[in-house]
Order: structure tokens, then sequence, then C-alpha cells
DNA sequence: CTGAAAATCACCCGTTTAATCACAACCGAT
DNA sequence: ATCGGTTGTGATTAAACGGGTGATTTTCAG
């Protein structure tokens, strides 16, 4: 058990959650104290000794910490399955107001009628992935997907493919071989192909190249291509829909002449 | 589908959720909009036309929104659905860092034996919540618990309660007829029966007097006392843990002398 | 080519938050 | 009771951040 790294990480986290640096370098201060007063914290955290007691106060609101009121007070951190439980709770509850709020909303729209050239831009890992998830839902014939990153292959994309219809032909590529006998087993109904695609991929292989993170074709009608930043490892996406679309309609052409994959799958 | 109350709930989870005013605000805009520019956002948000390019960006590297780089730009939110999964998944994965992080730390505690005279205190629904639970599933022998509101008596406690080993004797009181009925209809291995806590409620039942929230009691050796704050109707409450413990103590006590519901549970 | 709208930049100002200081209440030990 | 150090609170300063506005460049339609 160590500790250099894990502190750093929690405050940060914590901080993300919503802390102040105070309050989350208290919080992680008292789980490595199991109980201490002001004066030791303020050691420990490097928090003003002053401060530390507007930092519990906020803390102990929050349901995180517990207050002795003696003196000197001691604090405590609640055990931490209580604590994240608090936290994970606090969210839903907030995600789920969210919810409700929106669902009761909408439409003002007074929409002028776009026309149908539209190629959105999308980013972040998790936005991608889901929207990955819904256009596969609602294929009706083929998808046709080529993961870039085994990264990508997440145990939710491999779930949602495995409960497709058996009337949607499902075609996936990678481009290592070893990736392709990872997809081979996760997704036995699926034909499973190599490459095709080098021309994605850089001129070189080297990492700072913007990467290939997945390309999806769904009935042809609706395509999802996105890269991975070499920098950040952020993930960004365009997304086109409609059979008339510039993007789709390129995808087509390299359909067509065999770039892709085509509709008779190789091996 | 109305709007006024919704709108402004919206705009204040999100920001608790981490967004910031224009943000927040853009976003639900957005929702309100299906497609628009940074004209249109700015008139119906109420956000400065030229900040609205900024919001978006970090709306879109979250994965809430998407562009289209024309001219002018199109901006629209990702579906409802998908956007309260990435919210979600966002948390999940900080809370789960976070435990992680935690877990590998803890111990620099160089602790003085500490007496064992403690009481804690502590606030929040959602943590003293969790608290109750925690006591509750420990308890070996016995469990004597007083509710004096209906909204504390949630689906998880219920739950927690009915898991509760048949060797345990369960005990619940409640304020008031309709709640006690409540209660044996939840919990039906419970002894329940009302009030013998009158000296609790405030002198008057006005509003403006703190009310008596739950009183836990666990095998006599822990407990744990709420009260329900008049204006925020925030909880709080203390807990001690223990045989010798001075809360406890008093607890023991009440209980001798029939104040609190005795081992032979009335009706 | 020209004017208006679109988009980016740069700056200001009030609030918040980190950090320090001054002080009164308190405690333990002589 | 007294004294030195600790403990808790409040006031104060400085820096960071977020909200708000105007100037500047770019883009597009006529």
């Amino acid at each position: 058990m160590d500790t250099p790294e894990h502190v750093e990480e929690a405050i940060e986290v914590l901080q993300q959650l919503g802390l102040k640096e105070y309050e989350a370098r208290c919080f992680v201060g008292l789980t490595r104290l199991t109980t201490g007063t002001a004066k030791r914290l303020s050691e420990v955290t490097e928090v003003p000794r002053t401060r530390v007691y507007d930092a519990i106060r906020v803390l102990e609101a929050q349901g995180l910490v517990e207050i002795q009121h003696s003196s000197p007070q001691q604090f405590r951190a609640v055990p931490l399955a209580e604590a994240t439980e608090t936290l994970r709770d606090q969210y839903e509850e907030r995600v789920d107001r969210l919810h409700n709020a929106l669902d009761r909303v909408d439409v003002v729209d007074d929409d002028d009628g776009s026309p149908v050239q539209q190629v959105w831009a999308m980013a972040g890992r998790g936005a991608i992935e889901n929207r990955t998830d819904q256009l596969v839902q609602k294929a009706a014939e083929e998808v046709v997907l080529v993961i870039g990153d085994d990264s990508l292959l997440t145990e939710d994309l491999v779930e949602t493919l495995n409960e497709l219809g058996s009337g949607v032909e499902l075609v996936i590529g990678a481009l290592t071989k070893s990736l392709q006998k990872q997809i081979q087993a996760a997704v036995p109904d699926a034909t499973t192909f190599v490459s095709g695609l080098e021309w994605l991929r850089g001129e070189n292989t080297t990492d700072d190249e913007t990467a290939i993170g997945r390309l999806l074709l769904v009935d042809r009608s609706a395509i999802l291509v996105s890269s991975i930043i070499p920098g950040t490892r952020e993930e960004q996406a365009i997304f086109g829909e409609g059979f008339g679309n510039g993007l789709v309609v390129i995808a087509r052409r390299l359909m067509a002449q065999g770039l892709i994959a085509a509709r008779d799958p190789h091996q």
C-alpha cells in the first residue's frame, strides 16, 4: 500500500466530483488518519490549519465526514464504501432530476427545414460509444464496423452487437490480426476481416499521427468515423445520416470499390 | 408540456453536475430547439452570442452536443437518453477511480488510543440513510427503530429491515398511527408500536420546531438519533458506538424506564 | 465590392477560493 | 491562580475564475 500517486489522484477526482481543493485534501487526509484533529490534519494535508474547520463543515454537510464535538474536535471520514455510495446516490438523483426536467420541456423549435447535407462533429469517448450503440441497435439490414483500437471493443458494444437480429448482416473489420481474432471470439455471428484500410492510418505508424478509431456504416445510410487524438488520447468523431448525405455517399463509393468490405464478405 | 419551471430546474441541476451557467443554459436551449445557430441560441438562452461558441465547445468535448461545421455553424444536443447515459457513465467512472485510489492509500494513522466516549455528528439525508442501513445490517440480536417522518421509510431501508435474520428482534416505532400501519405492512416481521416518544417532539407541533427524524438502537450498543432542520428540511444526526458510550448508556436507561420500547414489546 | 452577419479575441469586473493574520476562548501544567 | 501553548473563529489580502461587453477579423449574400 503506497500512497504518493494515489493521494494525488483521489484529490483530483474528488474535485471533479465537485469538492474544493481544501475539502478534497481534508477528506483524503482523513482516510489516512482514520481519525484526527485539525492540527494533525493540517500537517498531513498541507491545508492551513485555520481553514480545516471550514472544509470539514462542508464535508460534514455532504455526509462525507463525521465530527466529534469535543475539545479538541475530532474528525473522521465516513467508511469508504458508505462515502462512495453516498456520492453515487447523489449523482443518480441529479441525473434523474435532469432527465425529468428536460423531458417536460422540448419543442420551441420554429425550425426552418434544414438541408440534408448534415455532418455532425462530436467528442468524448463515452458519448461516441453511446452513439455507436444507438446506431447499431436500430440497424435493419446491415452493419459494417471497423475497429482501430482494441480499447474501443467494450463490453457494452459487444453486447449490443450480439443482440442484433439475425436478419442483419454484421461485418466487422480490424486493423490487426490479433484484434480480429479477439472480435471473432467475442462476436461469433459476425463476419470479420483484417485491414483493407491501411490508407486510413497515418503515413507512418508513428504515435504522433492521429489514429483511426472506429468506422461504422449502418444500412448504408448512416455513418460514423472517429479518430483518436495523439496527445490526449481523446476520441473525436464525425457523424452523418441520410441516404443523400455527402459523407454517406463517399462511404458507399468506397465500399463499391471494395475498399471497406463489400456485401460479399471476404473469408 | 410547459417550460418555465423546468428550464430553470434543468439549468440548476446541470450546474450541480459541473457545468458552468452558460454551458447549462446552452444545453437546455438546444434541447428546446433541436437544432440552432449561435444567434438563435443566444436569443433563447439569454447567453451573450459571442459566448455561445465557448460554451458549445466545452459541451462538445463532454459529448453533450454535436457541431456542424458549416457556415453558420449549427449546433444540436445529443438525444436526452444518450446525454443522461453519458453523464451517468462519467460519474460512475469517477466514483470508481476514487474508490480504487483511496483503497490503495490508508494507514498513516499513528493514532493515540482514543477514549470510548465518542459521539459523532453527521449530516445529509443520504449519508445518514447509508449509516442506518449499515448499522441494521450488522445487528446480531436486537434492533429498535423509531421513525418520525414517513419520508424516511425508504425502499432501501425496508429492504434492509426485511433481510434481517430471524434471530434478531425487530421493534419499530412510529410517531403516528398511520405511519405505524404503513410500517407494519412493509415489514411484517417487525413488532410495531406508536409513539411513546411524545417528549421528543417540540413543545408544540409547529413546523419551526426541529422535528425528530429517526432513532436507532442496535444491540443496545450503538445508537443513532437524527433530527430534521425546520428551514432546509436537511437531516442531521448524532451517532455513538460502544457499550460504555455515554449516549448509549442514556438510551439504555430510557429503555429500562419503558420510554422507548422494552424487550417485552407493546401490542 | 460592399455591408451585414458570423466567429474569434481581448479585456473588464465582481465573485469565489486559496492563503495569511489577528484574536479570544480554552486547556493543561505548574 | 497563572502562564504558555493549543484551539477555534473571524477578518483580510491576493489570485483565479466566471460572467459580461466591445473591438477585430472572417465569411457570405447581394
